[in-house]
DNA sequence: AAACAGGCCTAAA
DNA sequence: TTTAGGCCTGTT
């Protein structure tokens, strides 16, 4: 992959494995859509950025200079997919091949582990749109501007959310998510849970601490773990990963076969089981 | 209009 | 330890 910086954007060429559609819209992200120029935009990391892809193996990346090593490692563009791809679908086969080819584009985002706690908090028993539209209330509500755009705002900080209470959570519309989210920002913001010293801890301990915060689950806390803190090897089960297993896996899936790509692997099953009618 | 949506909590066996 | 019902809100 080359690296060209122009005035406002820096230009990617001999890209693979990624389609900026199906990892915007594969469900691991919710501030993100399709740009009325081009592309993709949104913001994260507290700064607006905007992706074009003119052509599969070509991404233009809308960001001040000295900021694409970010994006390019937001999108996860240093990993080689087409490697953990192959290991995927041979470990596998069936099924899962096919989930492979049909969302080969995925690449799973390096989120922030607080916006993907929360986030994912959010999401429960909940339809996208309406998660999407939550979200960006509460990050007009008490967010910060974000860099580099007008009227757009960054992810709020956990102090930010907490000094809010409950109560000032209501304009946001969660319903009974509203005590979680404070929950999880009050723990967070308190220091009860420590996401940053998290980093350090193995998979299991890190979702048994996240489970901690009311309203966080197996799967949320799975969910949290694959999209806040890199750790593909999560495997979030949700009822359309379920419906997959069930109809193709007798129920359950080996992913000792999958190793530490299992979350990657559940994200090309969620997507295949989800869209495949579409195609 | 009733069910359901990318779960989890609580109460009851 | 497992299981049923309920939950905010919005959409179909």
């Amino acid at each position: 992959m080359e690296i060209k910086r122009y005035k406002d954007h820096a230009v990617l060429t001999g890209v693979s494995d990624l389609s900026l559609g199906q990892t915007f819209d594969c469900g691991q992200c919710f501030r993100f859509d399709p740009d009325p120029a081009e592309g993709f935009s949104g913001v994260a990391q507290g700064r607006f950025v905007r992706f074009e892809q003119p052509s599969p193996d070509k991404v233009l990346i809308y960001c001040p200079e000295g900021d694409e090593e970010r994006w390019i490692e937001f999108l996860s563009l240093d990993v080689d997919y087409s490697e953990i791809k192959r290991l995927i679908a041979s470990g596998i086969g069936g099924v899962m091949s096919e989930a492979v080819l049909f969302g080969g584009g995925i690449r799973i985002l390096r989120q922030e582990p607080w916006e993907a706690l929360c986030s994912f908090i959010i999401s429960q028993n909940n339809n996208i749109g309406r998660i999407k539209k939550i979200i960006s209330r509460l990050c007009a509500l008490c967010g910060e501007a974000a860099a580099g755009a007008e009227g757009r705002y960054a992810f709020p900080s956990p102090a930010a959310v907490c000094a809010l209470g409950e109560e000032g959570l209501a304009p946001l519309k969660a319903g009974f998510r509203a005590g979680y989210i404070h929950d999880a920002a009050r723990r967070v913001s308190d220091g009860r849970l420590d996401l940053e010293a998290l980093k350090k801890e193995e998979t299991p301990a890190l979702m048994e601490r996240l489970r901690t915060v009311k309203g966080v689950g197996p799967k949320v806390a799975a969910c949290a773990a694959l999209f806040g803190f890199g750790r593909t090897e999560a495997f979030p089960v949700d009822v359309w990963v379920r419906r997959s297993l069930d109809r193709h896996f007798g129920g359950s899936l080996d992913i000792s076969a999958l190793g530490s790509y299992a979350g990657i692997a559940q994200q090309y099953l969620f997507y295949y089981e989800r869209n495949q009618k579409l195609a």
